[in-house]
DNA sequence: ATGTAC
């Protein structure tokens, strides 16, 4: 065993060193996963954290069954990376932010031909959330401009077409109410049991499944699309890269299935750790092990609950304070109760994060993104 | 997380 990687259990493992904080109800939450019947092996990131029932920041390894309630609703969640064509030196971020009065609602009429084009190409059939594509939707969702602040590995940089010049664009989305309807009816026929690998209900919930997943991609492109549209800037496509799925993964030259929750995949390439808005973001070339079930942290880990935030802020940081960064970014949230449930504050430094799994082996940093301007909602007190 | 619940 590499340094940070703690052995919670014989099937439960741990990507943290010593110092990071993990909530202990996060740990209780993982051994108890790791009671489900089929259940191998289970991974948790160093951004590890409560959620309902289940913990977030983990990866699980079945065989002969899957479990949808694993993954989530958000299914095919996941981080997107675009280089725009604006330049950072030319950003007056006054005048840049009143250029995004229009990125929520539905897609306009202007979009229907690449909506129907992109979506019989990536072989999208459902039509229940078509308002919902190109949404970024709530929580900690967002689509936020950086710029490339530290480069440690050049040659990388240059391999992925990124210019430190070029201002860049992260969007985090996934499936919207597709996903939450998909878990939903699965919920209510078969309550926590999970499917048998195989059988016709698996085969159904991974052809939804996938098709979420897919529908989760498109949304995020569509996302950065008309982002860079209301930028007045062309764009290309960097990264993309889903953390809450189910795929098939043979381990021990054994085949299985490995569930990813807030979970990002180690073994496709480059992906970007994002820090919440008001923190670094890395770029990072992971190092595919099965330590850590070829998974990493998806991002820096909530250190606070949601709900908890108000509360432990507003004596200290009134709205406005929250809207300015101390990396110099600004914030566009017209939510109160998201202004502070998604501040930095409430999440641990992302740096720690992405220094745990350095120091397990797991990766090694090409870049270091600060951001410039985080886009959450206008909501309902802008 | 969620075209946001009782």
């Amino acid at each position: 065993m590499g340094t940070n990687v703690q052995t919670i259990t014989e099937q439960v493992s741990l990507i943290a060193s010593e110092t990071t904080w993990i909530e202990g109800a996060a740990i209780q939450q993982l051994k108890k996963t790791a009671e489900l019947s089929g259940m191998v092996r289970v991974a948790g990131m160093p951004d590890l954290h409560p959620g309902r029932g289940y913990p977030i920041g983990a990866a699980f390894y079945t065989r002969n069954k899957i479990y949808p309630a694993l993954v989530g609703n958000d299914i095919g969640c996941g981080m997107s990376l675009w280089q725009s064509s604006l330049k950072v030196s030319k950003i007056n971020l006054d005048k840049f932010m009143k250029k995004f009065d229009r990125v929520e609602a539905p897609l306009d009429e202007s979009w229907s031909e690449v909506v129907k084009r992109r979506k019989g190409e990536k072989d999208i059939t459902t039509q229940a959330f078509d308002l919902s594509l190109g949404t970024i939707g709530g929580g900690n969702h967002f689509a936020e401009f950086q710029a490339i602040d530290q480069v440690y590995d050049a040659k990388a940089l240059k391999a992925l077409g990124l210019d430190k010049k070029q201002l860049q664009l992260l969007v985090h989305s996934g499936s919207r109410g597709l996903g939450q309807s998909i878990l939903v009816e699965h919920i209510r026929q078969f309550n926590h049991h999970g499917l048998i690998a195989g059988s016709e209900d698996c085969q159904h919930y991974m052809q939804q499944h996938d098709e979420a997943v897919r529908w989760a991609e498109l949304n995020r492109e569509l996302i950065a699309r008309r982002f860079l549209e209301a930028a007045r800037s062309e764009g290309h496509l960097v990264l993309d890269v889903n953390h809450n799925l189910v795929t098939a993964k043979a381990l021990d030259n054994q085949s299985g299935y490995l569930h990813r929750k807030g979970a990002t995949p180690s073994d496709l390439g480059y992906v970007v750790i994002p820090g919440s808005r008001g923190d670094y973001t890395y770029l990072v070339k992971p190092q595919p092990s099965e330590q850590s079930l070829y998974s990493l942290a998806h991002g820096a880990g909530r250190k606070w609950k949601r709900g908890d935030c108000q509360g432990r802020l507003s004596h200290k940081y009134k709205k406005d304070d929250l809207v300015k960064t101390a990396l110099g970014s600004r914030v566009i949230c017209g939510n109160k109760e998201l202004l502070y449930d998604e501040a930095p504050q409430a999440y641990k430094k992302c740096e720690s994060v992405v220094a745990d799994m350095a120091d397990a082996g797991l990766l090694e940093v090409v870049a270091r993104l600060r951001p410039v301007l985080t886009f959450k909602t206008h909501g309902d007190c802008s």
